[in-house]
DNA sequence: AGGATCGTTGACAGCGCTACCAGCAACGAC
DNA sequence: GTCGTTGCTGGTAGCGCTGTCAACGATCCT
């Protein structure tokens, strides 16, 4: 064909305008807003374009429109199951469209966070997620004058930067508690690791709860900062009892230390629910298999991905979302693990949050 | 400062350039080759870019240079955790180096890796890291074609394209089956979900293990193409245990649905490891909390992402390892799920490969 | 029919940076 | 002293694309 090509062998888009006999601008256009063409341009600058094998250059498209193609996503963790369901929805929501997804994580590092986001917005992101609502003064300043979208995800707040999706982990905390109350338990214990913002807020609606029953002690509860396991469940829940022997039940603020407390009381021939019940959090698929099956808060993880990384893309291309702050709610699953003493297992589930049109809720869910 | 400014109102090279009094493609090199410089230009564009807070134009270098500084990652799973670990170590090894991680999710179909790989080479990225290696004979052609280095994870076998870096899966399932018959078993069932190329290199490590001890029957096997959890190891088993019911263990495709085993068989009294053996495959966390603890195969999965970054930033920038084909091995590690039914509980544990931090290759490869 | 409006198209001028090559001083070998 | 070297620096010319604005014909209204 002896088109002239450029020295990498790419496809330019001024060679595929030319086969289809219209001007580079033109064909710019077909690839951002092809309903501006009359439709013999759009078919022509398509086959062309298709025939050519023509792949944009993206490095040229952001430097001409000084804007990228490009989500950031601000994560304080890989690890974390949690945020591995979190990060499939915004994967598949960003799938199909335009946008690439830049990851980053802040390793639960606040100043981390800022850095990561100084350099984010240096590129000039097309939005932005953010986990959380702890930022740094300079972080929120900059999230504040940022000129993208940006959405908060994980939990509510009262003043969201922009928009927001989650649920409140202190309100989930407290129906926890509520359900174990209803069961009849009193000495609950509280079991925590890591002891981030939200794991922090849990506490606080456990504490809360507590309180107004008139139940808590302080040596109910045992935390830590390090990262959280199936093993340090065990341990905790080991500590918890040395301090508490006459304790009958423990909320564990994850599933991964609610496993790791069953295994506990199994090595030491604790029957659960007998003697004691544990609920646990985020209701990890494992939960509903275990022996017995673990009564856990669930969550809507994925959906929160996919909501935030859809919501964002809507308002990236100016479509705002009429409602910027999304209470995805949560559930409390009642298992085997906490089903009552004396009745057996009647499924009672409390629901909490505000569920939204924007997307199917918690009622739907098992 | 009056200082004039793009319209974006960031600070451009040309404006550090000015303040540090050289001229704009010197400054361009302090940031790409710093030791190019005399020190007292150096020092001054410094203080300059420092003075200014400039941050480099990504868009811009990436147009000029014609090359970027993304690394590609295709991956066939956001959710299994075992791409979790290896992700952390890739983004681990990324981190504070110039690059940064595109990762793009396969959901393990290899026409959707082909296409996301012709997506991914358009922009010329600095290096790529492919999962396995069952290409198609485009991919493994626009691979060959590539002129940035290449890294094959997760396995490894005779023909790489560039680099590679695994474990071989069929030697793992070998030892862990040979694990198994010096523990007296010899009805040996084979749990697997998913049967990637992976798990489907286990089973035949399986098979072929059996068959070697003359032991192997088909309904020995059960597997299904259904995504793993750990209700389905419950499942699985339960399907296994209908068509084989004097079997005395099971080995399972990975340590989730060895967990569901575990639970099945507590669900139905059948008491690990004296009535049934369980090995797993992956060494997750929770393995060593389980009661009874449970053995598994460990694989360096953490280890393999960050080796496989390491490997690829050093080769984008000119030092190619020595030994580009490194296996990392696997290691069974015994515990109670399989002890021995005379003696209680020696640690023997069997490895394989060559765990190893540049060398050779393991002696075993088919 | 005349003018206004809309939809469609193209010319031009960069976006911010780096590849390439030339220039220049300092230095050593003959 | 002359001629290469070497080491550092700068000028020029784009990289491939899109924002802006102007121009054009077609359509619509009064």
């Amino acid at each position: 064909m002896g088109r002239k090509r450029t020295k990498s062998g790419k496809i330019r888009l001024a060679e595929v305008a030319e086969l289809a006999g219209v001007s580079p601008i033109t064909a710019s256009r077909f690839f951002r807003n092809p309903e501006a063409l009359s439709v013999a341009k759009r078919t022509r600058v398509e086959s062309a374009a298709k025939e050519l094998g023509y792949v944009p250059n993206l490095a040229a498209r952001a430097l001409a429109s000084q804007r990228t193609e490009v989500i950031g996503v601000l994560i304080p963790s890989l690890t974390n199951n949690v945020f591995s369901d979190v990060l499939r929805g915004i994967y598949d929501a960003s799938e199909g469209s335009r946008y690439s997804i830049q990851l980053s994580n802040t390793r639960y590092s606040i100043l981390q966070e800022e850095k990561l986001l100084r350099l984010f917005l240096a590129q000039k992101p097309a939005g932005l997620i953010v986990t959380g609502i702890d930022q740094t003064a300079e972080s929120r300043a900059m999230l504040e004058a940022a000129d993208c979208p940006i959405v908060q995800i994980m939990e509510i707040g009262p003043s969201p930067v922009d928009m927001m999706i989650g649920f409140s982990h202190y309100d989930a905390a407290r129906a926890a508690i509520a359900h174990l109350f209803a069961q009849g338990h009193r000495k609950i214990g509280f079991v925590g690791a890591r002891m981030d913002p939200r794991v922090q807020r849990r506490l606080d609606g456990y504490v809360s709860a507590m309180k107004d029953a008139g139940l808590f002690e302080q040596r109910l509860v045992v935390t830590t900062a390090t990262p959280t396991s199936v093993t340090l469940g065990g341990a905790l829940f080991t500590d918890l009892l040395a301090h508490q022997p006459d304790l009958d039940a423990v909320f564990c603020a994850n599933d991964d230390l609610a496993l790791g407390v069953l295994f506990e009381c199994r090595r030491r021939e604790i029957s659960v629910p007998e003697q004691i019940a544990i609920v646990g959090f985020n209701d990890l698929e494992f939960m509903a298999s275990a022996v017995p099956t673990l009564t856990s808060v669930r969550t809507n993880r994925y959906e929160m991905g996919k909501t935030a990384a859809t919501m964002l893309i809507e308002a990236i291309e100016g479509r705002r979302p009429e409602q910027p702050v999304l209470d995805l709610g949560f559930k409390v699953i009642e298992r085997q693990s906490s089903s009552s003493r004396q009745s057996d297992n009647r499924p009672a589930v409390s629901a909490g949050g505000a569920p939204n049109k924007m997307v199917a809720l918690p009622s739907s869910h098992d």
